[in-house]
RNA sequence: GGCUACGUAGCUCAGCUGGUUAGAGCACAGCAUUCAUAAUGCUGGGGUCGGCGGUUCAAGUCCGCCCGUAGCUACCA
């Protein structure tokens, strides 16, 4: 029986370029949905850019263009690569379109309606050189606890201390440089506690992995808070319906993206849509059965870090709208590569188009589905693995069944036999078909791909086994070598066909040699009295040079780019090269940094503190005074690894009186934190008390 | 600090509701083979399943604590 499937994946936001991040998403979604279609499905698959958001504005402004325009450019260049890695959208459109605006406004004003929309007057910081409104990450300033310069507008990273923007000491908007104003302004506000019950009760009911439920647990035994839903002008978004200067928030209309784009897509008549009706797949049908409204299925493919807007805003906002939700919201983790976050200083923050500058799609998506569950772990990218791993399953397993068998049949005449030379062998791929479909349809993609490995592996066996090339020496074993052949390029079909929805192009190739298209709407048919074409080789063999040429290309690209954090975007690390993480601070002269007297001190002696998680006391050593300091480096120094150093103190800092006694100065060092904190040490030489200047 | 996960052979990972000597692939060693893109087949070495306690006839598998990693989130559970 034929499904209705609708799949999306997140929406990759118009202000950056595509990394190997977003593509375990659009990886994983696009294998799924080709295996549906492959299956005989009918499954539609769309996305959008994410096209708003201060942040769009602000890159546009930047690169002295319109919003409009910016977005057009990385909708262009999105769009080349996703389909450079074959991720095959049926539709790819945008978050500012037409049929989002109107959809957003058609689902606010339905929010209007069941009351579900408050009003109140905030107040916010401000940019008046801007005129702007500033969310807290557009805010810096010391932090009025601990003094720490550069600090956001929210919560302190050296203290801890969490607090409002207006309490931040010589607060600086990160935009203008001007100093923010406070200033009242009226939001909009979606009454998500209303739908506490609903969603305790949704997040629980299948649609959701268990670990995922569990987050959203906590979202919910907190006690959710009202959703603020509107932004001021300037914005670049949607202007609220009967409302001027207000915008939706970037995260309202997103999400709408998923509706807007597939009926987009259902009204563009030079598509081939078979008659899909959005609405079937969108509007509450009120049979009560949200999982098949209409006998339509809808899945939501995301990244663990957006789960809380498609889980519990998106269902809440559809339900309130009287929309269908989701059948499931599918969750998947984070990319790692070498087992640490994707960095750019290590090259191991990598572009789809610098990997593609080198290496072909099927690679990767190999790759990826060899390591993908349904769980929402992380999955680890290890270079070397890769390397491996590819070349040995899909070269030396796979494609070596055709390649070291086809050239007997073409010897022959170039057509498959009429036999089937070992029925049991045969019998035992086609029933791997059932199983594999079933960890396809789970998302179990690494263990489907485990079972054609082994299948693989019986073929490489049977062949090592019988020996054609020994056989083809003798006289008058002509036909049993072409049925030992016929049966392995047998089962390099059915391989192929398993494999197809995770290869597009490889398999487009073999079925080019194998002179078929393969389908796998039914259990897969031994093939006789067939020609086949010449083989050629289907896929190269990847190179350490290739991936260690991707790995340059991405450090050299450091020089040249600074993203900026993406607003909604899906799965990603953090961009990190250090200056990026901490801007420069303003320019200072010199009599202001004189105020600062610095001086090399000994560290006498370095001790726990009873009770204290991140301190240590040190004695120091100023050449005749002595210093008690206390310094949160506990997590990074054992104190005897400390005793007798030199280092550099800030020597005429105030002294402060902490939880454990009073500090008398600061000692020096550099790193985010945790066990990345690196004391200054001066050269040898330097005497205690000395000034450094 | 709290929460959610995770920590199994050199590497990447399986091990469902606890049950015989803990598995796979890659890597490594030896042998075989030469049809094949230095591919393939056979054999083998290698793990006190993060640590310490506990429950049980029996624990990698359940419970507690600790250590480490990731993400989320905060003086509020």
């Amino acid at each position: 029986m034929s499904r209705k499937i609708l799949v999306t994946s997140a929406l990759p936001y118009a202000n950056g370029s595509i990394h190997l991040g977003h593509l375990v998403e659009y990886i994983q979604t696009d294998i799924w949905v080709r295996f549906q279609k492959l299956r005989g499905h009918q499954c539609t698959y769309v996305c959008a850019d994410d096209a708003h958001g201060t942040a769009i504005m602000l890159k546009a402004e930047q690169n002295g263009i319109t919003p409009e325009a910016q977005i057009a450019n990385i909708k262009a260049e999105h769009e080349k690569d996703f389909s450079d890695f074959q991720i095959a959208f049926d539709n790819f459109h945008s978050t500012h379109s037409s049929e989002n605006q109107e959809l957003s406004g058609l689902i606010y004003n339905r929010l209007v309606e069941n009351g579900h929309i408050a009003t109140r007057t905030i107040t916010q910081a401000y940019d008046p050189e801007k005129e702007l409104f500033l969310a807290d990450r557009y805010i810096k300033g010391s932090c009025p606890k601990c003094k720490s310069p550069d600090q956001y507008g929210d919560n302190c990273e050296v203290c801890g201390a969490t607090y409002s923007p207006a309490e931040l000491i010589d607060a600086k908007s990160v935009i203008s440089g001007a100093t923010p104003i406070q200033k009242d302004s009226e939001h909009f506000f979606f009454t998500l506690p209303e739908f506490s019950e609903f969603l305790h009760n949704w997040t629980r009911a299948g649609h959701l992995q268990s670990e995922m439920a569990n987050k959203l647990a906590e979202w919910l035994d907190a006690g959710l808070q009202e959703w603020d839903i509107s932004r001021d002008a300037p914005y670049f978004g949607f202007e609220i319906p009967g409302q001027t200067g207000k915008y939706f928030y970037v995260w309202l209309d997103a999400p709408i993206g998923y509706i807007a784009s597939f009926k987009n897509f259902c009204e563009n008549p030079d598509k081939n849509t078979q008659g899909l009706n959005w609405e079937d797949y969108w509007l509450e049908d009120g049979n009560g059965d949200p999982n098949l409204n209409n006998g339509t299925e809808l899945y939501h493919f995301i990244g663990k870090d957006i789960v809380n807007f498609h889980a519990l805003f998106w269902p809440a906002m559809l339900h309130s709208a009287k929309f269908r939700t989701p059948t499931a919201v599918n969750v998947h983790g984070f990319l790692m590569v070498n087992g640490s976050k994707m960095s750019k200083s290590r090259g191991t923050f990598i572009n789809a188009r610098t990997y593609l500058n080198h290496l072909k799609p099927d690679y990767l998506r190999y790759y990826f589905a060899a390591k993908l569950s349904n769980g929402v772990d992380d999955l680890d990218l290890n270079l070397e693995d890769f390397i491996q791993r590819v070349n040995s399953d899909l070269v030396g397993k796979v494609i070596n069944i055709a390649s070291r068998t086809a050239r007997f049949i073409q010897k022959s005449g170039g057509s498959l036999g009429n036999t089937i030379e070992n029925e049991a062998l045969w019998q035992q791929c086609v029933d791997a078909g059932d199983t594999i479909a079933a960890l396809y349809e789970q998302r179990e993609f690494a263990k489907a791909m485990r079972e054609i490995m082994n299948l693989a592996d019986a073929a490489n066996e049977y062949i090592a086994a019988k020996e054609p090339w020994a056989l083809a020496k003798v006289e008058g074993n002509e036909q049993l070598v072409v049925d030992i052949c016929t049966q392995a390029l047998n089962m390099f079909r059915a391989i192929a066909t398993y494999l197809k929805p995770v290869l597009p192009v490889l398999v487009t190739n073999a079925e080019a040699f194998l002179n078929e298209e393969l389908n796998w709407a039914s259990d897969i048919e031994f093939k006789t009295d067939h020609n086949i074409n010449k083989f050629k080789p289907l896929l190269g063999r990847v190179e350490k040079d290739q991936v260690d040429a991707i790995v340059e290309e991405s450090k050299e690209a450091l020089n040249q780019s600074e993203d900026q954090t993406d607003d909604t975007d899906a799965n990603t690390a953090a961009p990190d090269s250090e200056l990026a993480k901490e801007p420069l601070a303003a320019e200072i002269d010199f009599n202001t940094f004189a105020q600062t007297d610095l001086r090399v001190a000994k560290i006498v002696k370095a001790a726990h503190v009873e009770g204290a998680d991140k301190l240590l006391q040190l004695t120091l050593d100023l050449g005749g005074e002595t210093r008690n300091v206390f310094s949160g480096i506990k997590s990074a120094y054992k104190p005897e690894d400390l005793e007798g150093k030199l280092t550099i103190m800030v020597a005429n800092l105030a002294p402060r009186k902490m939880k454990f006694g009073l500090s008398e100065g600061m000692v020096l060092a550099a790193g985010p934190g945790g066990k990345e904190i690196y004391l200054l040490e001066p050269h040898n030489g330097a005497a205690p008390g000395m000034r450094v200047m």
